[in-house]
DNA sequence: GAAATAAATATCGTACACGATATAATCGCG
DNA sequence: CGCGATTATATCGTGTACGATATTTATTTC
């Protein structure tokens, strides 16, 4: 049986979990404790938190399309649109249409763009040290939610 | 040195993390998998993930008030009233202001409210079948983030 | 007990996420 | 070559998040 959706029989014993108990739920505070941490850094380099993702791919693996770009970031053209024409706005990236292939978008960086990158180095430390969680113990967390991710986007195909 | 917003000090030989080396991403990327994962069942009860959340609370620990719902989902009035209001549209909650304080605004369940809570018994299945994760790995995983959390909160104050 | 203050909730503007759909360019196949 | 299908990106509407601020009610303080 190949269903494509998860579907629901009731267990034997199905008991209504309650908010402390549920992974998704420390998953999602978790990120949203993320997002609240870096706010003040990010507010002076001038970016939102999924900003700072887009220019992380940028910084590390170059020009990108706006498909590569979600395909990296797990996000559709209709979110990464708008937000890389905000970092165009502010002058740190430039989108360009493919001369081979006039579909393609391939947004690169500007010189703001690229020396942003240095005031970014400081954020793993500030969560390194807000943590103070043992380098090994934070490689295992984080690569045990990249397995669960994985997880979950390949069950709900 | 008691300083309130984590600041930047260079270190010794700082390095800029590649996307899938940050645990900020990882928390996030898997934050939304779980809500993708989550969203055709969901859909079937007609709620959004943060709507469960909020239903969650009142089906395992009744009335709120939106002050206190916020602080159990780690939001604030701006996004609880809304996300309530909507709750009150599709007839699962009432809202009531308090008769001995005015200020405070108590949710209670609807019957078709406290109904629904039967068919999200079934989530915590569909998450324990698709990720295959023995339980005790899962409450770890969950229990780590939970910390991270915490330490994510009280760094940032 | 009236003014200042604080507390609880709500409103507004901006920026994601994302389903549905539109638009435009390329590809595949007869 | 032509035309339907596919691909890449963009647009639109809804629902969060969240900073800033407003509004209303309660509390404090003089």
């Amino acid at each position: 049986m190949k269903d494509a959706a998860p579907s629901c029989e009731p267990a034997a014993a199905p008991t209504l979990l309650g908010l402390d108990d549920m992974l998704c739920f420390a998953a999602y505070s978790a990120s949203l404790a993320f997002n609240r941490f870096y706010k003040p850094m990010l507010d002076r380099m001038g970016l939102t938190y999924p900003q700072l993702l887009a220019m992380t791919v940028l910084w590390r693996e170059g020009d990108q399309t706006v498909g590569r770009l979600g395909e990296r970031l797990f996000l559709e053209s209709n979110t990464v649109t708008p937000l890389i024409k905000r970092l165009e706005a502010a002058g740190l990236v430039t989108r360009t249409r493919d001369k081979t292939d006039e579909r393609v978008v391939r947004i690169s960086l500007t010189e703001a763009g690229r020396a942003l990158a240095a005031e970014a180095v400081c954020l793993p430390e500030a969560v390194q040290s807000a943590t103070e969680l043992p380098p090994e113990a934070m490689m295992r967390l984080r690569d045990d939610l990249a397995t669960l991710r994985e997880q979950l986007r390949t069950a709900s195909v």
